[in-house]
DNA sequence: AACAATCAATTAATTTTATTCATACATAAA
DNA sequence: TTTATGTATGAATAAAATTAATTGATTGTT
């Protein structure tokens, strides 16, 4: 039977490179980890690896075991972690998952009047996911999503929390910043500023520009929002961002607003979670939390 | 440590109803069971069931482990099936998903050549899922979805596979089956009959009727395409299948295809899987064999 | 109310399994 | 060569899981 001590060896050993050292970080023995394994491919009737001079090299089966390994354990662990949280009275730990930059700003107005109210409820933000957020809910690596990308299939619950405006940033004295919208065209000579994301992915370019035909004059990547809106202030391009977060950056900072176009880029985003959970005090109460927000 | 003998015994319990009938499937004493739970008890410091009379209720700790194990030991009966196939240089299993009833009819024609092409390979063709087709791609329920619903997401490749024309279907003895198309208008005094699934997903109700606002007398649904199509040749209403498909069937049931609307309703099929199995040779396989299906 | 049947928990004995120790063997580097 | 470092293996040992036998509790039946 495959056991769990299969699959950890297994994952050390890919790790550590060795079997001795896996051995260390596994507080057994090289020789209890070789028994292990070679029982395992007694009853497997295959190798695991390919012991080549005093080296382990996975074979397919080692590299499929690998990947099982990869994807089961952590499974496992969180399995351990809820439980322990339980014993302790907690409730648990609400891992909320992120693929957009501007839901980071709204997620910590949320998160603190959350935390408030569910003292024994922990909050863990995630922002990368090997197989993107659908696939992070779908794999237990996160309970939460926040997106403006819902997708309303079977297994998943969406609903949108807060709807927003997208707006082109300029600086204050940029000769923009003026005019109560901006049509595509004026755009061609800018400098657009964006996160390193997909161009595709980016409203202001398959909503506003693309649909035109037009290109901005360059296009620079950054990934923190206040270098980003530095940037713009001292004229270096322009951007497009939330108008509330331009709102409250516009104190400090010579930054100002524009509409795109003549009717504004309307936007949304959405909480989604798996359906099977929503039915969860704390979950159900982070959706509320996030309907209720103060914008 | 939470081990898979643990999952198993709450899985068998669950589904059993007590320890003593789950250690007889499990082939342990009911002995073996209860110190098993016991030790995993007290190294989690939380009960796994509520001990009433003589029954066990699961806590929530409880709950939570069976939906863990529901989870996980499938994939860790998957993991042996597949090492236990490499084994014997068979190559796997390709586990097809399918989601459209008309996906199916073409599937077929598909499968019959893949086998022979990989003699090594098996196929399996599910229906059914918990969490739609995505999620069952993303949980390894299956390695490859059948559907007419691509979902181009980080993790995940599709691509098209087949075009075809989705067409009314009415008896050769109906009033509209000379002529060259239908206008939704004509639909208002006729009864469809579908497939069981949500109105939403037809195409001839979201592409076609709904547009137009217009609703059939009546709805039927029908699980079988035989039967479906007996009923439409027999005058008992009309249907909206693939043209192949109708061409198909019209030599031996009296039923004749009717274009939808001036344009046609077309469709696509998309072949998916998740993008770190696309190189695996025989899956790869698949994709091509499909792109160069005989349609 | 008494009785049999059913089920889980417990203890002690036993068996099975995992782990270590000591050592052999193989390879790469010095 | 020699040395260092790695894995494999057999026998001994420690640890663990499992069983057998029994108890106590609950449910259903007569």
């Amino acid at each position: 039977m495959l056991e769990r001590i299969h699959l950890a060896i297994i994952r050390e050993v890919d790790r550590q490179g060795s079997l001795t050292a896996a051995a260390n970080t596994l507080c057994l023995t090289q020789s209890a980890l070789s028994h292990s394994i070679k029982k395992l491919e007694q009853q497997l009737d295959t190798d695991i690896w390919l012991r080549e001079g005093r080296s382990l090299r996975p074979t397919q089966a080692g590299q499929y075991l690998l990947a099982v390994a990869n994807r089961v354990l952590p499974q496992l662990s969180l399995a351990e972690e809820q439980l322990r949280q339980f014993a302790q009275g907690e409730r648990g730990t609400l891992r909320i998952g992120m693929e957009c930059h501007p839901c980071y700003q709204w997620l910590l107005k949320v998160v603190s009047p959350y935390l408030e109210a569910w003292p024994d409820v922990d909050v863990d933000v995630k922002q990368k996911f090997q197989f993107g957020g659908i696939g992070a809910l779908f794999g237990y690596e996160i309970d939460m999503l926040v997106t403006p990308d819902p997708l309303y299939k079977p297994g998943l619950h969406f609903e949108p929390v807060f709807d927003y405006e997208q707006v082109l940033v300029v600086s204050r004295h940029h000769h923009l910043a003026k005019q109560s919208y901006v049509e595509p065209e004026q755009l061609s000579h800018e400098t657009l500023i964006t996160y390193p994301v997909e161009i595709n992915r980016l409203d202001i370019y398959n909503q506003f520009l693309q649909p035109a035909g037009i290109h901005p004059k360059s296009h620079k990547t950054i990934e923190t929002t206040d270098i980003m809106l530095q940037m713009v202030a001292s004229n270096r391009g322009v951007a497009a961002l939330p108008r509330w977060l331009v709102e409250k950056y516009a104190h400090e900072i010579a930054i100002a607003p524009v509409q795109l176009g003549q009717r504004g880029i309307a936007k949304q985003i959405f909480l989604g979670a798996r359906e099977a959970d929503v039915n969860i005090d704390y979950l159900k109460a982070f959706f509320q939390t996030a309907r209720s927000a103060p914008f």
